[in-house]
DNA sequence: GTGAAAGCGCTAACAA
DNA sequence: TTGTTAGCGCTTTCAC
């Protein structure tokens, strides 16, 4: 392994000046920094990373934190941050969170101990009061999900559209049993989202009757035994709207299984857009979400922000829209429904 | 930032007490790691790696290489390898090619620099000479693709079966002229499947017509292209086994907006469990490939493979066999297609 | 402009 | 069983 010791033997000078050299430090004539990069390349020189890194100056590491990479909208995520950051020469390692703080602060620890240039964050509902101190130690962004803890440069998608959305289109189609099954309200998103329906809801006055089941983002099995529920009731609701993509798949799944008639029986409204459910059913009416568009902000910003050394936290938010896509699984409430 | 020495005052011990305890060393007495891990607990202590790295040690980060995290079977695949590398304190870097040569090379020279401990590798189609070099200075297997310029350590599925199970299904239903979409014959992965195609095409002796299509396994544009040519030609298949998950869903895509009536026009077999897969059309016969265990299995075996600090390059391959699942989207070949 | 020297946090030889 | 000490390769004062 060369050394930059090796290259200030080779040329008479000190290390300190090689380095200096090597750095492009005002200090170093034009001269002497020509030869000293000549016999660095010459001698094959690559700066040892591990060095660097403790004398204080951070890797090329960005940590991107999400809770699981099976899920498509942090895969999508992953892949947009992934092309973003290398053409910057940062290489992207990955923490799952599982959405437990423990494991999340964890991956903290680990990532900060790594001395990582910075990380990215989908945070889970109630960050450790640990992971916020040394979140604050890095420069950091949140992804999706906004933790006011946790500073605020964020970006995300309205989530309050998300829902609010398909919600209205379900009202104007004259539906009044609505029921949600969706993320805790613990969660910034899961709020939001909650909040949408009612407000979506309430455009349906006193008529309207919203059913919420509201559980943890990742499972799959409170939506189906959600979505069992509300079917069993005496009187189940007309339509039926998802706030995350995992319990969109999980109810899909369900409904697929038990036969029910969509929409006949029930109305539907997805959360995101995934492939399959433009041939699940009848075609599944469903909010797009710009996850990669998102994704592709998240990892310029992080770039531009990296690229002017000052220590820049200025609050910054991106919030981009939803749109709304109709297919067959929507229709008007029916006489039989009513 | 808590160091050794941090703790070592606090215990009002030596910093390399401290040091062996954490390092499990057995000249320390029992009692002695107690109080220490209790107290580097307690501080909320994280080693330093940059400093670890220089004393020779090499870093926890391993690297993954996949063509694209976006397709499930890598990102079931980094998960699983995330859950089982977690545990024993390496960190997954994330790098995607492509399947470009270029790219890949321009990852593994990056994870080289950074002093990984390793490297589990997707490896492209034919890779760059200096790839197979500096792979071979660093410890790493292969997962899914095998090249024998690459080393011996591979995990994979048993490609051959992949698709010979469902080609000899629908030669049992009485195809014969039996279409295939896959990818190239230059992926070894690649190959074995199209050999797995003809063989069963061969049972049904000079009767069987092979159609076969192969593009880029990235490729969904190839995939649609490929299924409208073979629909449109005179004499079209009545049955299609597809050999990727990428161009299964492309397919699916295709029949499904263009009308096609599976499987009463066509037969399908698809190739990878999708959960979407289940509710397309009739239900699509596929094989199932244990994808998460698998990368299991390799991230065990790299797991044990580091411990024994000797450099350990043994041959080892794992071939896991897949799984046939018939639904609804292939049946006998009727009269109208005979 | 350049050199000398002091560490960064950790590990590992050498002492005790 | 534990303490002392010397670096790993680099950056960064402080001298000159």
């Amino acid at each position: 392994m060369i050394t930059i010791k090796d290259i200030a033997a080779r040329l008479q000078v000190s290390p300190s000046t090689v380095g200096r050299a090597l750095a492009d430090d005002s200090r170093i004539s034009a001269s002497m920094k020509q030869r000293v990069l000549e016999v660095a390349g010459e001698m094959g020189y690559v700066a040892n990373r591990a060095a660097r890194m403790m004398r204080g100056v951070s890797s090329n590491l960005v940590g991107l934190v999400v809770p699981d990479i099976r899920n498509s909208f942090f895969s999508t995520m992953a892949h947009a941050l992934s092309k973003c950051l290398e053409q910057e020469g940062y290489q992207l390692t990955l923490s799952e969170t599982d959405d437990d703080r423990q494991t999340e602060l964890r991956q903290i620890r680990e990532l900060t101990s790594a001395n990582v240039a910075g990380i990215i964050i989908v945070p889970s509902a109630k960050p450790h009061a640990e992971t916020v101190r040394l979140l604050g130690m890095t420069p950091h962004i949140q992804l999706l999900r906004k933790h006011a803890a946790l500073g605020e440069q964020w970006f995300g998608i309205d989530d309050y559209q998300a829902v609010y959305q398909p919600t209205r289109h379900l009202v104007e189609l004259g539906h009044r049993r609505i029921a949600y099954i969706g993320s805790l309200g613990e969660l910034p998103t899961g709020g939001a989202r909650v909040k949408g329906f009612r407000d979506a809801l309430a455009l349906a006055g006193g008529d309207g009757q919203g059913m919420e089941q509201l559980g943890a983002p990742g499972s799959r099995e409170f939506a189906r035994d959600a979505l069992r529920g509300l079917l069993a009731q005496p009187q189940p609701p007309t339509a039926l709207v998802t706030g995350s993509v995992l319990h969109t798949f999980a109810v899909l799944e369900e409904l697929w299984s038990s036969g029910v008639d969509v929409p006949g029986q029930l109305s539907v409204a997805g959360f995101g857009d995934e492939l399959a459910f433009r041939w699940w059913g009848p075609g599944l009416t469903t909010v797009a979400l710009p996850v990669s568009e998102l994704a592709t902000a998240c990892g310029l910003w992080f770039v531009h922000r990296m690229k002017q050394k000052s220590a820049n936290s200025a609050p910054y938010s991106s919030i981009t829209p939803p749109t709304l896509i109709v297919r067959g699984s929507t229709r008007p409430v029916g006489p039989a429904a009513a």
